[in-house]
DNA sequence: CCGAGTTCATTGCGGTTGCAACGAATATAT
DNA sequence: ATATATTCGTTGCAACCGCAATGAACTCGG
């Protein structure tokens, strides 16, 4: 017998990663005109606070010119402030501004309800598919 | 409290997707130097017999551009031959040469090889990721 | 028939992405 | 001390992607 794509999980995987990106996409639109990589700046920022691109860059499994390159849009847009680190010149340390902080407010509610949508449909999956995802992203 | 991006949903389905898509690249990267398109198409091809593009765009969650340019590459590879449909003259019909079917007798022995790996190490979550990935797939 | 509407594959285009190169700043080794 | 290596953020570039427009082929209603 061939091999059948259908049933192969890295395929699966970017699959339902796709359309979950798509749905939730579609959600935080009506707040804010967000691409994904923005999106993750602004979210690993509200919850760590001041840090530099490196920081952002390791934790959130975006390139750094990525992060640059959001970084600068999110500070055009007034959501996040760039300061240069006291000792070390080298870093630039990331903070939200007010406003920044506003707006994750709100995508924080969305996201979380989202993700209440996601896990009430998987039903009693939901915990497997979190140790799974942990797995997979580590091995 | 903040928002927790490292525990939500959507975040850790594309961390864990594009992990497990490196990985499987650096396997078959030895065999052949095939994108995920490429590999899509070549994968359905083999187990689907002569089809049209569109039948690929519409199982394998490619752009219909994208099926199109996959296949043209791997036309000038030597692995599939495009035909024209009998009666309708719209459609071209893709088919695996000798070649693209030997390349895939390797490639499948491959990725069997990888997913056995995968769901070794996911050990009883395995199923539940499964379904999991189905139930997200289709939402 | 035949003309409006639909389906099919390709192509062009703008935006995105990942990689590598760069310059500036810091760390390290001798 | 100072030359070398490393780290950090940015930028240039080429490949890639998704969307829309195109043109060719088919369908169907009248």
């Amino acid at each position: 017998m061939s091999f059948q794509l259908d049933e192969f999980l890295p395929y699966r995987l970017s699959v339902a990663a796709a359309q979950i990106s798509r749905r939730f996409a579609a959600r935080y639109a009506q707040e804010a005109g967000l691409t994904i990589p923005e999106w993750r700046v602004l979210a690993h920022l509200d919850h760590s606070g001041a840090v530099s691109v490196r920081d952002i860059h390791a934790r959130v499994n975006l390139d750094k010119s990525m992060v640059s390159r959001a970084a600068t849009r999110l500070e055009q847009a007034g959501l996040l402030r760039k300061d240069g680190h006291q000792t070390d010149r080298r870093l630039i340390v990331l903070e939200l501004t007010d406003e920044g902080r506003d707006l994750m407010l709100r995508l924080g509610r969305i996201a979380t309800q989202f993700q209440d949508e996601l896990l009430a449909e998987l039903g009693e999956d939901g915990p497997a598919l979190r140790r799974a995802l942990a797995q997979l992203s580590d091995g």
